[in-house]
RNA sequence: CGCGGGAUGGAGAAGUCUGGUAUCUCGUUGGGCUCAUAAUCCAAAGAUCGAGGGUUCAAAUCCCUCUCCCGCAACCA
C-alpha cells in the first residue's frame, strides 16, 4: 500500500472565498478520493494562511480591535466552504497555530545556523499609507515619480535592514531539477514559463522579514521583525508531517494543487527552501487554470462578474458543480463557467444521459420481473458480447484511467467514463431488450451486462461525483459469492474479468439486486436559473 | 522589441510537436424507437481552421510579418 499526499494552496482569509477556491478544493478532493479508491493511504491538507500585514490592515479597516478575532472568523468561513462542499480533507492547517509556528521557527534556526539566512539591507519604494514597500511591478509611474497604486501618493525611496534567504545559492540546483524532471510542473505551459524565467536572469535572494507590527511569526533572534508571510506559508505543507498530525514518511508531498499566480513560489522558492533544508522536493506542482466568466474574462470585483461559491452551491447540486469543474474545465487550462452552462450540462449530460440510463435499465428489469439478476454462464454472456458488441467489460478501460489520472488529466478520465454511458445507451437501442420475452436468457444476459457496467462506472465515479455514485449504489446493490467487503470486491472483479474473460467461469461475479429508482438528477429550468451574483452583475 | 498562452462550422473545444480527404460536444433540421427523467438512437445541413506572405506535390499543422484577446512579470498574499 502506498501513500498519496495532496495539498491545496492555503487560502488568505482577508476576504470572502471565490469560485477559484472551490475549484481548487474540488480538484484536490477528486485526486484524494481517486487514490483512496485504489487503497492508498491518502493525506489531504488544506487550510488558511493567516499571517501578513494585509490581514492586519483588513482587520483594522473592518473595525476589529483584535486581528486574531478577525482571522478566526474568516478562517471559519473558509473551513465552512470545505465542509459545505464535502471536501474530504484529512487535516486543516491554520498558520497561526502553535504547531506551525514551531516548525517555522525550527526551520528559521536551521537555515540561520547554516548561513542560508543573512542580514542585509532592502531598498525600494515605500508607501507610508500602506506602511509597506510596493513591489516594482505594482508601482505606477507618473511625471517621473513613483506612485502608490492604492493611495495614488508619491512613494519614498527607503532602505531598511532585513533578513534574506539565500535563494541564489540554489539557482543551479533548481534549474537542474527542472531540466531533469520535466514532469515536475504540470501543465507544460506552466513548466516552460518557469524555466524560461529562470534561464533569463539570475535568481535574487528573497527578503523574508517585515517590520514587526504586532502580527506574524516573530524572528527568533530579533523581535523587531516578523517572518515574511510567503516564507512561512509555504512551510505549511511540511508542518503536519513533523508535528505529529501525519506520519513522517508522508513527506514529500505527491502534489501541490495551486493556481498559476503562485506558480513561481511553488516551483522556485519552495524547492529552494527544501533544498536548503536538505528535504526531498514535492513530486509535482499541479497548476490549474482559472475559472472565467461566460465571455472568457477573469472574474473580478471591478467587472462585477463574480460568482460566489456559496450561492453556486445553493443553486446547484454539488455533483453538478463538480461535473462542470472536472470535465468542462480542461485540466491545467482556463475554463468558462456560468449558470447557463452548468444548467445545460446538468440537464443534458447528467439528467438525460446518465440519470435516464440508470432509470431505463432498472425500470426495464423490474418490468420484466428481474429485480434480482444472478450472473449467467459465460457462454450466454459472451453471446451478447459477440453478437451485439455489448461487451461485459473492456480491459483497457481501467489502465487508461489510471494512466490519465497519473498524468493529471482528470478531464479526459471523465470523458472515458461518460463514454461508457453513451455506449450503453447506444447498445441498448441496438439490442432493444424491451422486445425480448421474460423467458429468453438473452434478456437476462443483456440486462446483466448493462447493470454490471453501470455498477463499475459508479465505482470509478466515486472519485468524481461521490454523491451520485452513492445513489447509484443505493438502487443497484451487489451480493458477492464470498462475503467480502465490496470495495476490495470490485477490485477483485476487475482483476478476474481481465484474467478470466476467455474462460467459462462466472462464479466470481456478483448477483445484483435492483430497487425502483428516483431520478438521479432533476431537471433545472433554464429560464429561471441564475445565480444571485450574476443578477447583481446586471448581465 | 520583457516572458508565455490563445484565435478552428451558430456556441464551446480536439487536432498543431511527428504536414496528407477537418474531429467531438451542444445547438439546428429530418427520421427511427417506446424500456426510460418529452428522455434515448440514427441521419443531414453547416468551417476558404484570425489576416497576409513563404516553403512543399500537399499546410489548421513548418517559416516570416501583422491584428486582436488573455495571463504572468518574483519583496501583495
Amino acid at each position: 500500500m502506498s501513500k498519496f499526499y495532496v495539498t491545496t494552496a492555503i487560502d488568505y482569509p482577508s476576504g470572502l472565498p471565490h469560485i477559484g477556491h472551490l475549484y481548487e478544493k474540488i480538484l484536490a478532493d477528486t485526486y484524494a478520493r481517486w487514490y483512496r479508491l485504489q487503497g492508498d493511504q491518502v493525506y489531504f491538507l488544506t487550510g488558511t494562511d493567516e499571517n501578513g500585514q494585509k490581514l492586519q490592515k483588513a482587520a483594522r479597516d473592518q473595525g476589529f480591535s483584535s486581528v486574531q478575532e478577525f482571522v478566526d472568523r474568516n478562517a471559519g468561513v473558509f473551513l465552512n466552504l470545505s465542509e459545505q462542499a464535502n471536501i474530504s480533507y484529512s487535516d486543516f492547517i491554520r498558520t497561526t497555530e502553535p504547531r506551525h509556528q514551531q516548525v517555522v521557527t525550527d526551520v528559521w534556526h536551521k537555515l540561520w545556523d547554516q548561513g542560508d539566512i543573512y542580514q542585509g539591507e532592502y531598498s525600494g519604494s515605500y508607501c507610508y499609507g500602506c506602511e509597506q514597500f510596493i513591489s516594482p511591478s505594482q508601482v505606477l509611474h507618473q511625471d517621473g515619480k513613483n506612485i502608490c497604486p492604492v493611495h495614488l501618493t508619491e512613494l519614498t525611496e527607503l532602505s531598511e535592514d532585513g533578513y534574506y534567504f539565500k535563494l541564489s545559492r540554489y539557482q543551479d540546483k533548481i534549474l537542474s531539477h527542472l531540466t531533469h524532471h520535466h514532469e515536475f510542473i504540470f501543465p507544460e505551459t506552466a513548466y516552460t514559463d518557469i524555466l524560461t524565467r529562470l534561464q533569463a536572469e539570475p535568481l535574487k535572494d528573497l527578503p523574508i522579514s517585515r517590520k514587526n507590527q504586532g502580527w506574524g511569526i516573530p524572528i527568533p533572534q530579533d523581535q523587531n521583525y516578523v517572518i515574511y508571510t510567503w516564507f512561512d506559508a509555504l512551510i505549511n505543507y511540511y508542518t503536519p508531517t513533523v508535528s505529529g498530525a501525519m506520519p513522517q514518511h508522508v513527506w514529500p508531498s505527491d502534489v501541490h494543487v495551486i493556481g498559476k499566480d503562485i506558480n513561481w513560489f511553488h516551483s522556485v522558492v519552495w524547492p529552494g527552501i527544501l533544498m536548503a533544508l536538505n528535504l526531498p522536493l514535492p513530486k509535482k506542482i499541479f497548476v490549474h487554470g482559472m475559472i472565467l466568466d461566460q465571455d472568457g474574462r477573469k472574474m473580478s470585483k471591478s467587472l462585477g462578474n463574480i460568482i460566489c461559491p456559496m450561492e453556486l452551491m445553493a443553486s446547484f447540486p454539488l455533483d453538478t458543480l463538480r461535473y462542470i469543474f472536472l470535465r468542462s474545465v480542461p485540466s491545467g487550462k482556463d475554463g468558462k463557467v456560468s449558470a447557463q452552462l452548468i444548467a445545460r450540462a446538468h440537464n443534458g449530460e447528467l439528467a438525460n444521459e446518465l440519470g435516464n440510463l440508470v432509470s431505463r435499465v432498472i425500470k426495464l428489469a423490474l418490468k420484466k420481473n428481474l429485480a434480482v439478476i444472478p450472473p449467467l454462464l459465460m457462454t450466454q454472456l459472451s453471446q451478447t458480447n459477440s453478437e451485439e458488441s455489448l461487451a461485459l467489460y473492456q480491459p483497457t478501460f481501467i489502465d487508461c484511467c489510471h494512466l490519465l489520472m497519473a498524468q493529471y488529466r482528470h478531464d479526459q478520465v471523465m470523458n472515458h467514463l461518460f463514454a461508457e454511458i453513451s455506449e450503453l445507451n447506444i447498445g441498448m437501442n441496438r439490442i432493444q431488450p424491451w422486445s425480448l420475452a421474460e423467458s429468453e436468457p438473452k434478456l437476462q444476459a443483456v440486462l446483466y451486462t448493462l447493470i454490471i457496467r453501470i455498477y463499475l462506472f459508479a465505482y470509478f465515479l466515486q472519485a468524481f461525483l461521490p454523491d451520485t455514485a452513492t445513489r447509484i449504489f443505493h438502487v443497484i446493490t451487489a451480493k458477492y459469492p464470498q462475503n467480502q467487503n465490496s470495495t476490495t470486491q470490485v477490485k477483485d472483479i476487475l482483476a478476474m474479468m481481465t484474467s478470466r474473460q476467455k474462460t467459462q467461469d462466472t462464479s466470481y461475479l456478483p448477483t445484483f439486486y435492483l430497487r425502483s429508482p428516483d431520478p438521479l438528477f432533476r431537471k433545472i429550468n433554464l429560464e429561471s436559473t441564475s445565480c444571485q451574483a450574476e443578477l447583481n452583475a446586471g448581465s
